[in-house]
Order: C-alpha cells, then sequence, then structure tokens
DNA sequence: TGAATAGTGTCTGTAAGACATTATATA
DNA sequence: TATATAATGTCTTACAGACACTATTCA
C-alpha cells in the first residue's frame, strides 16, 4: 500500500440546455488522438492547484466561450467518477463527470483542442438514430448517467428553473419538464404544484411577450428561494 | 492542456451498519503519518489494474477481516470525488469515496498500517460530543455526506433491508429507520407502506425468536426485488 | 394477571389524477 | 368571430398521519 501509481485527473461535462424544445448536450469534435474526429463530451484535466470542481467551472468557461467575469446563469454538479483502467487508451485517466444546466446559451466556439462543437439532441444521441455518432471513450455512458440524474433531480429539486431564463413563464417552465421527461405534465396540476410549493417561484406583476400565435400572455416569475420540492413531482 | 500531472488515486469507505440501534462507521487508527494515531475512514490506493469499485470491494474485504470468497450479504455505492489540492500533506491525492451497508459484521481485525480498529456510533462522531475524535483528512466531511447519502436513500429505496440479516422481522426493519433518521416511524404507517409496496419484503411461514421480554413473536421476511419505494417514505 | 411486544383497524386530512371551464390574446 | 394559449375550478381517489384496538408471549 506504499505504492500509489500515478494517474491522470480529467474532468468531463455533460453540458445541458432546451434548444427548440429539446433537452440538448454540447458536445465537442475532437481534433487529436485518441479519437479524433470522433464526438466527446468536452473537458480537461485538473491542474494541480484547482480541485475537480474549478476545473469544470474552468472547462464550462472554456468551452461555452462565456467571460470568465461574467455571472454564469446555471447549475453545476459533480455527476460520478469513472476509472475503468482501459477507459482512454494512452494512459490511465480517472474522469471526474459533471452535470451543468443553462438556459439558452449561445452558439458554441470550438475550443484550443477540438474540431467543432456544437449542440446535439440527447434523446438523438441515446437512442442510436442514423446519423448518430458514437461517443468518444466511455461518454456515452456518462451522458446516460447525466441525463437519468437530470430527470431525477426535477422530481424532487427546482432545478428546472435552471434551465429557464430570467423572467420567466410558467408554459416556459413546463416545456422544460415535458423536454427532460419526454411527456407534458397535466397542465392544471402542474401549475398547481409550482405554485403551491412556497417559494418555488415568486411573481413579478409583469405579463410576458405575445406568443405569436394568438392567446392570452402568460405571468412572469423568478426563481424562488426554494431547492426541495416535496412531496416530489411524479414523471408523467 | 498536454500536461497531466501526476496524481495519486484513492478509495475511502465509510462502512455503515446497526449497532445497538446505533448507526455505527468503521473507522481505523492510522499507524503511519499522516495523522498517525488519528481515526480515519478505512481505504487505500487504487491499483493499477482494477478501477474504484473493484478498489473499494477489496478494501473492505480486508478492512472487515470477510473471507474473500464469502458472498458479501451488504452494498456498496459510489458515494463523491474528493479532489482539494492540500486534502492530503503528502502529496495530490484524490478520493473516490464509497458508501457501503452492511447486517451485524464481525468485530473488526486492524489491518497492516492500521494500529486499531472498532466501530464508531456515527451520532457521537459527528455531534462533537466530549471524546468523539477529530477525523483525519477530510475523512468528517465525507462521513457527513456519506449519512445524508444513506438517510435520503433510506427514503425511496429498499436500502434498509441491506443492514439487516435474512430473515428478519420488521419491527428489525423499523430500528434501522429509527436509528439511521433518529426517531421511529409510526408502527401501523411503517407496517402498511411496507408491506404495500410490491415486492420490498416477501412472506415466510416461520416466526422470529422470543424477544426475551416478553411479547408476540414477529413474523419473518426476506428482501424481495423491488429496489424503489415509490411514493416514497418520509423522514418522521 | 399484567407487562411487553407484534399486529390490525379506522378516521381524517392532504394532495395528486383527470378532467371541464373560463379568460385573454391574435387573425 | 374562430382559434390559440393561459389560467382556474372541481370531483375523485390514493395515501399518509394519528391513534385506538386486538393478539400473543413471558414472568
Amino acid at each position: 500500500m506504499s505504492e500509489h501509481p500515478p494517474f491522470a485527473v480529467a474532468v468531463d461535462l455533460a453540458i445541458f440546455t432546451i434548444r427548440d424544445g429539446a433537452l440538448s448536450v454540447l458536445l465537442v469534435e475532437r481534433g487529436a488522438e485518441p479519437f479524433a474526429g470522433q464526438w466527446a463530451l468536452p473537458g480537461g484535466f485538473v491542474e494541480p492547484d484547482e480541485d475537480a470542481e474549478q476545473a469544470a467551472w474552468r472547462e464550462l468557461r472554456e468551452e461555452t466561450g462565456l467571460d470568465p467575469s461574467a455571472r454564469f446563469s446555471g447549475h453545476l454538479e459533480q455527476l460520478r467518477t469513472y476509472s475503468a483502467p482501459d477507459r482512454d487508451p494512452r494512459m490511465r485517466v480517472v474522469s471526474v463527470a459533471h452535470v451543468a444546466l443553462a438556459p439558452d446559451l449561445p452558439e458554441p466556439q470550438a475550443g484550443t483542442d477540438a474540431a467543432d462543437a456544437r449542440w446535439w439532441v440527447v434523446d438523438d444521441l441515446l437512442s442510436s438514430v442514423d446519423d448518430a455518432p458514437d461517443l468518444a471513450f466511455d461518454h456515452r455512458q456518462i451522458l446516460l448517467d447525466a441525463r437519468e440524474r437530470v430527470r431525477a433531480k426535477l422530481e424532487y429539486t427546482t432545478l428546472a428553473t435552471e434551465f429557464v431564463a430570467e423572467p420567466f413563464t410558467l408554459p416556459e417552465l413546463r416545456r422544460v419538464y415535458t423536454a427532460v421527461w419526454g411527456t407534458p405534465p397535466d397542465l392544471g396540476n402542474f401549475r398547481r404544484k409550482v405554485l403551491g410549493t412556497e417559494g418555488f417561484v415568486v411573481p413579478t406583476d409583469a405579463h410576458g411577450s405575445p406568443t405569436g400565435a394568438g392567446g392570452r400572455r402568460a405571468l412572469l416569475y423568478r426563481r424562488g428561494s426554494a431547492t426541495v420540492v416535496s412531496p416530489p413531482m411524479v414523471r408523467g
């Protein structure tokens, strides 16, 4: 036990957002071996003076091209660590995977060692549609676990509000659940649950913009201070 | 980003059991620096040919002195990874912490580099009672997170059955919840929930042993195939 | 018989499921 | 006006909370 073989420690990120009503994830096309030309979750190595969470924040800023000084609107949390001995053909690398949620980020920029970067519809990636790429490393498994984490957390937390920009309407928030769970929660019951959970959302006195297709204009809300929903919302 | 500084990767284990009605955790007294003489969670370095989970199983067998060939009755799962740059004064070590649950294990044996090993009542360790020791490294934080994981998982999974040896009685199972949550669930409601959840427990036709103090003898059950409890049990 | 423990039954309140209905906007 | 969307209301059912009651064992 006095041995401690050298490892590299990396972070990988599943950065989710809702685009066109679909849960989407940011992938980068690898420019270097291994898996050059294949799509992968963004990530990088942990530096000597930072912990995994700091490294994840740094990668998040780099990959999304956000101003480092700008306050990130969204959520970042550790998912789990992947450590199969052969998960990277070059050497022994353990990856501390993270999940990030954000409202409508700008179109991504290809990073320094990425050939390209773009948003993908998660269900397309995971249900093996025709033109869905194989993901590099064990990133398909990470993405599966990350999606399940997000699905589960929508049930018993207020995390869904991290997917919408403030101020937001309840129909917008409901579309988050629809995208993540694949089926829309009942309109009336959804409103009852959200508005009946103290601190889930706080009302403003303003109305949203016209919907474009006609129809009543929705009221606007901001995030409340509550983080847990008890009893949980249930998946349709 | 082509650098990847060398790290050591370790696993640490919070091994829980119920002893004398109290949630208890196995600690080892460190025999070597750093933190020699202090109490710590058992753990060790990940070997080149194994992943973190395999390393955790190996450490679990070593620390509990179980026959490696014997089937372990219990549960092991990854908790989270701790990676603060200064968490080990010797060098850069990231630790993939795990949680293990087991019914009444035998008294532990001190391992090769541990001066001693014993069970501690978790609440005594975490509420800073007089003779409660400071834990080595960041193990107090790991233990806090591990306890919260166990508390939460009792709510929405059948994990409590991993704390009792088969066959078991419902009063025994109820004492698990009492120990973990600190307050006993209502007797009748507890039975209704457990028996009403398909596959939580399966009845046998046998009765348990006399209680010693008089009283009706409880029926015996085995674990069912269900893993989730929905809607969840709620903490008293 | 009385104390201790295991097990059953019942009333009540809360909240979810499944709708129907009303309100406000645009074309 | 018709249509589309947002918001509210209502009836029913499932289930948890609280607690009373019965059953079985030992001293």
